[in-house]
DNA sequence: GGTTAATCAGGATT
DNA sequence: CAATCCTGATTAAC
């Protein structure tokens, strides 16, 4: 009790010497310290590093970009590569593809070890059976966590995003002579996450809250659901611990997942009823009579010990990945189960679950309020908009302003502008050279060649890489606006808002969904070179100093865990930034953004209308998938305690 | 004819 | 091993 461990784990010894038709919950409240310390004195509770990797490659003499780039797409692509005898009928590759060569004489040796790998991995790597609640969160452990969490949904979206540029590149090269089918980035990613033992919570089943997910946090995939621990079945609408683990005999549910699949089901939020599972045939009609048994047994027995349920809900999202998203919703109480006849005809259990107060408000509710205020702003919220628009009609999405707290409205008065501006000189000087494509732009595009071979986007405009620089096509190419490698000028693609906060001052939030590794904005204001910095005396407050920001950009993509030799490529070498935007008069939404170290916003230099590399515009991208009215926040490389003065722009 | 719903196939985990 | 509230693509239906 006293201890001054971090984190309890409370053992949830069910029944040592059961009494079944106990009604009481027996749950005894055994406090453990965890095995492990945590931070400051780190050793993270990270998997081992991989069982086994492919050797370590001798670094080639020539450390150029290009052939860099080709060696990490060479281990993905041996990492993808079909296993040996397994469902060898060739329905990949045409002998045709120059890939396909290249692909032979590392995939097999290197796939064989991976198969020895993951089946040595499969049998150790079994979710344990001990069933814990975490306790004691201290706020340095929230910290900890929530960074745990981060990194690893990083990850997983690196991979996914990577797996998906590499799918498209075989899609090119067969050229459409071969029915392409996609192939799920979504599960290898997984994959690959899994061999290395990177998912997290397996070593405990936990009951309650999963440390470092927050409530309204919001995933694309059931995979990545998985990988983090919060729900274990990748299909499966119930996880629980089955009978034979568990010390009673009994099994225990988990979470439960609610995606509108079953006819029975009736949501109001925070009270949800619940069909069980089973009874369904192919196509999830009602076919059978529903038995009391696996995730329904489970679901039965954890009301029983008063055992609480993640719920996590997948709505239809339009502007999603795959048109659906899964949000966290905390907890809830099972406090009724009976058995009735269904809108089918057949039996069904149905349970009813409510949730346990005192939670941050739902996210999908949440998310429904940000649906109306988007369609609706003033119905929804009558009072506290200063105007629908601060950039009046510049941006591609209104830009709201709302303040409901206090009288401060200056936002308002400043000249609102989408995008910096550069001292013409910058824009004079240098080559005006530009890729002279006509129709899409190919992997052979002089653009292309300047980012290392390849685009810095998937086919959705999603970075795939943090790069130190970033070339988009621009006015001097020949390829038309609709190209894809010219995805961070053309402005918002997503509504947002920025807001009056008594934490921060001002703040930015999104009305929509914004997804990891897509842009947001640019961070705009009118560029000053040195001397002019000097030459007129301006207010600190004012002037932004791009070269102070941490360099964030090497976090996304890095996928050093899971290939081992990977080594971050040698990018020519960009300058330090030698110039400092000057906000006083003019800006736009980026400057509003409040500072964090944990941030979910990073800058990503990119050149676009002009070659000027010592005057990149500084690019925002989403670091993770953030949900609608969580505040934005950047990196600005200050320490903590020095941002309460430094106050960006008020 | 463009958008949405039903259906199929391929999958991973327990 | 089959069952599972998944995805992505194809087809049918508005």
């Amino acid at each position: 009790m006293g201890s001054n461990s971090m984190v309890q784990f409370q053992d949830l010894n069910l029944c040592p010497d059961p009494p079944a038709a106990e009604i009481v919950p027996k749950i005894e409240p055994k406090l453990e310290p965890m095995d492990e310390p945590l931070p400051p004195a780190p050793p993270p509770p990270l998997p081992p590093p991989p069982l086994s990797t492919p050797p370590p490659q001798s670094p080639s003499a020539t450390s150029d970009v290009l052939s860099e780039f080709s060696r990490i797409s060479e281990l993905f692509r041996s990492a993808f590569a079909q296993r040996p005898g397994e469902n060898g009928d060739g329905s990949v590759l045409p002998e045709s593809d120059p890939d396909a060569l290249a692909l032979v004489p590392v995939s097999a040796p290197e796939a064989h070890l991976m198969n020895d790998m993951v089946r040595a991995t499969r049998k150790n790597d079994q979710r344990s059976a001990e069933l814990v609640r975490i306790t004691d969160m201290k706020p340095e452990d929230q910290r900890y966590y929530r960074g745990l969490i981060r990194k690893t949904r990083m990850l997983y979206d690196s991979l996914r995003v990577f797996a998906v540029v590499e799918d498209e590149k075989h899609k090119n090269a067969d050229n459409g002579l071969v029915q392409h089918r996609r192939t799920r980035a979504d599960l290898k990613a997984a994959a690959l996450m899994r061999e290395r033992r990177l998912w997290l919570n397996r070593d405990k089943r936990i009951v309650g809250d999963i440390p470092g997910v927050m409530i309204g946090d919001v995933f694309y995939f059931r995979m990545e659901l998985c990988v983090v621990g919060l729900h274990g079945q990748p299909q499966a609408g119930i996880d629980y611990v089955p009978a034979s683990y568990c010390s009673n005999g009994e099994p225990i549910a988990t979470s439960v997942i609610v995606s509108g699949g079953y006819e029975d089901d009736e949501d109001s939020g925070d009270v949800v009823i619940y069909t069980g599972h089973g009874g369904q045939d192919k196509n999830g009609k009602q076919v059978m009579h529903q038995k009391l048994e696996c995730g329904n047994l489970a679901l039965e027995r954890s009301m029983n010990y008063g055992i609480e349920v993640r719920v996590i809900r997948g709505l239809k999202y339009g502007g999603g990945v795959n048109g659906k998203v899964y949000v966290y919703d905390g907890l809830y109480r099972i406090v009724e189960t009976w058995f009735e006849v269904g809108k089918s005809g057949f039996g069904v259990f149905k349970f009813k679950l409510v949730r346990i107060e005192n939670q941050v408000e739902m996210g999908s509710n949440v998310m429904k309020f940000a649906y109306s205020l988007r369609n609706k702003p003033l119905d929804v919220r009558p009072k506290g908009y200063l105007t629908l628009d601060l950039s009046k009609n510049k941006e591609n999405f209104p830009v709201f302003f709302f303040n409901d707290i206090d009288g401060h409205r200056d936002p308002v008065h400043f000249e609102y502008i989408t995008t910096t501006i550069f001292p013409s000189y910058v824009y004079n000087c240098g080559s005006k050279t530009g890729c002279k494509c006509v129709g899409a732009c190919l992997n052979d595009c002089f653009c292309a060649m300047k980012n290392g071979g390849e685009f810095a986007y998937d086919m959705h405009g999603v970075l795939v890489r943090g790069k130190p620089l970033i070339f988009e096509c621009g006015p001097n190419c020949g390829c038309p606006p609709s190209c894809q490698n010219r995805v961070s000028q053309k402005g918002l693609k997503n509504r947002f808002e920025v807001f009056r906060s008594r934490e921060t001052g001002w703040g930015v939030r999104s009305l929509d969904m914004v997804q990891a590794g897509s842009f947001i904005c640019e961070y705009a204001g009118v560029v000053l070179t040195r001397e002019q910095v000097q030459l007129f005396t301006m207010n600190g407050d004012s002037l932004i100093h791009p070269s102070r920001y941490a360099d964030r950009w090497t976090e996304w993509g890095d996928l050093s865990q899971v290939f081992s030799d990977y080594v971050r490529p040698e990018y020519p070498t960009v300058p330090p930034l030698d110039f400092a935007m000057d906000v006083s008069r003019m800006r736009n939404l980026a400057c509003y953004m409040s500072h964090s170290s944990c941030p979910n916003v990073m800058v990503q230099l990119v050149l676009y209308d002009h070659n000027n590399v010592s005057f990149p515009h500084l690019m925002l991208f989403a670091l993770e998938n953030i949900p609608p009215m969580r505040e934005l926040s950047l990196d600005y490389g200050v320490a903590d305690e020095y941002m309460g003065k430094l106050a960006i722009c008020i």
